[in-house]
DNA sequence: GTCTATAATTGGATAGAC
DNA sequence: GTCTATCCAATTATAGAC
């Protein structure tokens, strides 16, 4: 949909439904009788983009077999890259911005962003103890301390200041720090 | 000014220069004597919240001598309590909504936020641990992880659903988890 | 300096022809 | 179903009287 790239870069007030039909090549009347109003083709674009953000989680998730460092190294990684992507922080960025108008999303939001990644990665981390390459007691728990970590303000960072880019050195500062502390912890004692 | 109540609760595209000269008991006219247009209206009002903010986190820094750990928990908790609570949330909220368009505003926010208290944080640290209470290597970084900790998703989640309240559970949850994380890092063998 | 009144523009939504 | 043309409300900003 056309009205996505709109939506996401110049946010909700200013993206009018003119300019939405002009860029899609249609009249305002047909895009009307698409969307029965404006706030109806937000939820609907910002829907389309959370499941996106859902599909694109899981997969930063799905991590192949390696020894545990490599692989809280590969999520990591994934993760802060995904996370500080222009597309992740715009669309962030006109979530909050409108969730005050419209609390469904930014609920559902979250919901599809933190907390699933947290529940996939604690479900690993749960399935590393059991096969003993870590001691984890409470793996949801150590989930998002993880995260916690590996975000850290770097997100808060690109929401607050688009101009200031996130490179790779940010990213691998962050998951060295992120790692280590938490290998630090749950390492399995006749591993470390 | 009554400008300030207006923009943190509706947010600047809702907010017209009429309804404050309203709130303000002047014409709009009068307003325009006073700034020269609403960009320029909004500015100060965000760099006038910034300075609150400011003296806020000097003051949740500032935390009599004890021991480590009810210092650390000290800390936590009021800063917890502080970038929860709506005010905040609305002002975070607000400057992200617009950072694309005033990304001075976004800047400086994150300086006078997140740098500044982790530059506090990180200078009591450094402190604790010349005075022999902790152990630390970096305090800055150190003052980063316990930060990241503390916050977690919580303050997301605000940004994100205004209808989810922290409450002081949450806030003792993810202080007490802070706080455990780091003194098993950083406590002195010796007390620990 | 402050007010009332008013430009000038924009944007959401609809009517009615085809 | 799709278009053109239009309505109606809101908003920024200013002109001009006092």
């Amino acid at each position: 949909m056309a009205a996505q790239g709109h939506f996401l870069e110049s946010g909700y007030a200013l993206t009018s439904m003119d300019a939405i039909a002009k860029i899609a090549g249609i009249s305002k009347s047909t895009l009307y009788s698409y969307f029965e109003s404006k706030e109806h083709l937000f939820g609907a674009v910002i829907q389309q983009a959370r499941q996106s953000l859902h599909d694109s989680l899981t997969t930063v998730a799905a991590v192949g077999e390696q020894d545990a460092e490599k692989m809280l190294r590969q999520i990591g990684e994934q993760f802060l890259r995904f996370v500080t992507s222009a597309d992740s922080i715009t669309m962030y960025r006109v979530v909050i911005a409108e969730s005050a108008h419209f609390p469904d999303l930014g609920h559902d939001l979250f919901q599809s962003g933190s907390n699933l990644i947290a529940d996939l990665i604690g479900e690993s981390l749960r399935r590393w103890s059991e096969a003993g390459l870590l001691s984890i007691a409470n793996p949801m728990h150590a989930a998002r301390q993880f995260l916690a970590l590996l975000k850290s303000d770097l997100q808060l960072r690109c929401l607050l200041d688009p101009r200031r880019v996130t490179d790779e050195a940010d990213i691998q500062t962050n998951v060295e720090s992120a790692v280590t502390l938490f290998l630090g912890l749950y390492r399995q004692p006749e591993n470390g």
